[in-house]
RNA sequence: CUACAAACCCGAGCUAUCGUUCUCCCGGCUUAGCCGGGGGGAAGGAAAGUCCGGACAGCGCAGAGCAACCUACCGGUUAAGCGCCGGCCUCUUGUGAAAACAAGGGAGAGAAAGUGCCACAGAAAAUAACUACCCCAAGCAAUUGGGGAAAAGGUGAAAAUGUGAGGUAAAAGCUCACGGUAAUCUGCAGUAAUGCCGGUUAUGGGUAAACCUUGGGUGCUGUAAUGCCACGUAUAGGAUUGUUUGAGGGCGGCUCGCCCGAGAUCCAGGGUAGGCAGCAAGAUCACGUUAGUAAUAACGGGGCCAGAUAAAUGAUAGUUUAGAAACAGAAUCCGGCUUAUGAGGUUUGUGGUUUU
RNA sequence: GGACCGGUAGCUCAGCUGGAUAGAGCACAAACCUUCUAAGUUUGGGGUCAUUGGUUCGAAUCCAAUCCGGUUCA
């Protein structure tokens, strides 16, 4: 597959049961005030990184805040994530991840993206335990 | 010219790079799909609150009674409405000597069907007699008893239709005159609410956003409805109950009636949580003409304008208006109402200032 | 997407149905008791009854709209 900054339907992490497997079994640490969930998957996926971003309606309200906070994750995950995919390419795995936001104010978006860019660090330093 | 208030209009444009979703065309492949290239569409005036009303779907294209809920001046408008338009009555404010005019508000049927409630104060708060007044009786007298009488009495939100005259023992709509209010009848104007002139009757405090009465209306549930396809498990276990002596059900609260009827309820455990339709051409949008005071309707030719499903419009940089736009994100779809909202524009009203 | 409930003192609640004093417990402050503290006793302060409007002589209570918080169905 190219090396694209790409973030389509293949990529998004959407199946429900895939999604509860994650919250209950997965594991978790947070670069605040960012969240991460992450759990290697054994049944094989239409791409190799399925990732989904969320926002805690308890904590903002409004929907276009939601709305712009799960875009400017979408945002920063595209543009950082190539390491990421080539590394769990070349090592022939499989990866769900979930980034929730758990903030409680709207976030700026050169902040978030250094954040993203130590969480997806952090999860190449993870892969393999 | 400026400040404030109200109503209406508008709700950002362009360029570059990287991306999202739907759709059409072309090409390729390992052809229910995927990949590559190209074209096109892609949130709102409120998408919001869910306060009304529909469309559509299911429930037996739901039968009777009660209950419950909604609604309430009149006419028009609409698919419909607690919306909108016009009118009537009424209240408040302003101007005015008045008539009236202007602006704004009105859950605006019934208190003369019945029941309830009306604190404190006051004689009394609704079949009014405490004081004072008048008459009769008793008593030397103070006074006591019986009756008449709403004309006077601090109060109170509210006190029994106002003024004047007659009348009387004292009084009283008891009678009369001029009024007020309410009901009703004739006539006139108006489709009607209602208004005006005249007559009759009454003079009964308020409260129906207290119960209620009257007129009108409502079957219920909602697109996660509903119809279909695919996949999977346990045709297993325990308890209670029932099979014509009828459990349970027919998605509304109760009763009745009708119909179906062999399973029903609970416990523990297991499975699934995918796809297609519904789902985007319509009470549609803008323009014009005609009818109408208006809401709105009819006609004409023209346009096609989101369709996702952890859920699509973004990020960065520059630039323009005007200041790195405010409120804010479709989820079945429409018509309203309400609320939030940046800058600017238009109109109307009020105040101030300057010039003539 | 639909349905429903609530908002009263710093906290937890009553009062609302049925209209006229805003109250209870805890907490807080002061005094008494005690060598001191706790406990106990007595006293006190503290409320735009979520907001706005309406009905009424009178509204925490009735009605309407709005804001905020919560529950529930599939």
């Amino acid at each position: 597959m190219a090396a694209t900054f790409s973030y389509n339907k293949k990529e998004k992490l959407k199946s429900r049961k895939a999604l509860e497997q994650l919250f209950a079994k997965g594991k978790s640490f947070s670069v605040f005030p960012v969240k991460v969930f992450y759990m290697p998957m054994s049944e094989t996926m239409d791409h190799p990184v399925k990732v989904g971003v969320g926002v805690s309606a308890r904590n903002f309200k409004k929907a276009t805040d939601r709305n712009r906070i799960k875009r400017l994750l979408r945002e920063s995950y595209r543009l950082n994530k190539l390491s990421l995919n080539a590394l769990v390419e070349t090592k022939q795995k499989q990866m769900a991840v979930f980034f929730l936001y758990i903030g409680k104010e709207l976030p700026e978006y050169v902040l978030l993206t250094e954040k993203m860019q130590a969480a997806l660090k952090r999860l190449e330093e993870n892969i393999d335990r």
